[in-house]
DNA sequence: CTGAATCCCTGCCGATACTG
DNA sequence: CAGTATCGGCAGGGATTCAG
């Protein structure tokens, strides 16, 4: 665990922003929430966690996600910076979903969110 | 950080729900997002980090919440486990607010939230 | 002081159909 | 194969009002 300030029992950063007093995009807590929102968005990400992934694939491993929010979420995904997308020439066309090294970052958020989950339901 | 065993790159857990291919509220991801779920939540849970507070406190930590949405939230986070309500006898009516130890927890995974989002923003 | 009830509006997401 | 277009139902959340 890090070193805890006085004043800030809870390891909370000592930074301006962790002073705001209403929903602001610019908080960054709330650009990992938005990065992450909506259903079947931790899915997306935990699948390319993985490894890299075609459109199919994700459908595949994915049987119960419509087209619509698959392409919605990678879209997200992407303009958040956690998501390249890389279209190959050639026809068929092929596309590959990979993470960014952001996208890689967000592994150990992703074990926070799990671990304290994983706690309280038990 | 713990341990990670072949195969899951990322340190995914090794746990049957980290294979489930659709969203469910039994995932511990699921359920820390949505304890943490909807607008002002982080927030709310952020200023009672600092310690607790009533309602009227928190009002005035939080001008632009309204009362609809903040007991929403606190009923949401008493439903999680996050928040204990304290209300004491006499008049008028005093109620306390205080993350219980779950609540707590909290911190370590806010804090995770905050660390990836100041990143990408840099 | 501490909330709950109501109203309304907006945005999410699921289903279906269609395109390069 | 890899998406986009469109529509409709439903839940989230803001303002206001009322209650214990």
């Amino acid at each position: 665990m890090t070193h805890r300030t006085v004043g800030h029992p809870a390891g909370l950063p000592d930074d301006p922003r962790a002073s705001v007093t209403a929903p602001t995009p610019e908080c960054p807590v709330e650009i990992t929430l938005a990065a992450l929102h909506g259903r079947w968005t931790t899915l997306v990400v935990r699948e390319l966690l993985r490894g890299d992934r075609s459109y199919s694939e994700l459908r595949a491993a994915l049987p119960m996600l419509s087209d619509k929010v698959l392409s919605d979420r990678l879209a997200q995904l992407g303009k958040a910076g956690v998501v390249a997308r890389d279209r190959r020439p050639g026809w068929p066309p092929r596309v590959r979903y990979a993470l960014t090294s952001s996208g890689h970052r967000l592994g150990p958020v992703l074990q926070a969110l799990w671990d304290w989950g994983a706690e309280v339901s038990t």
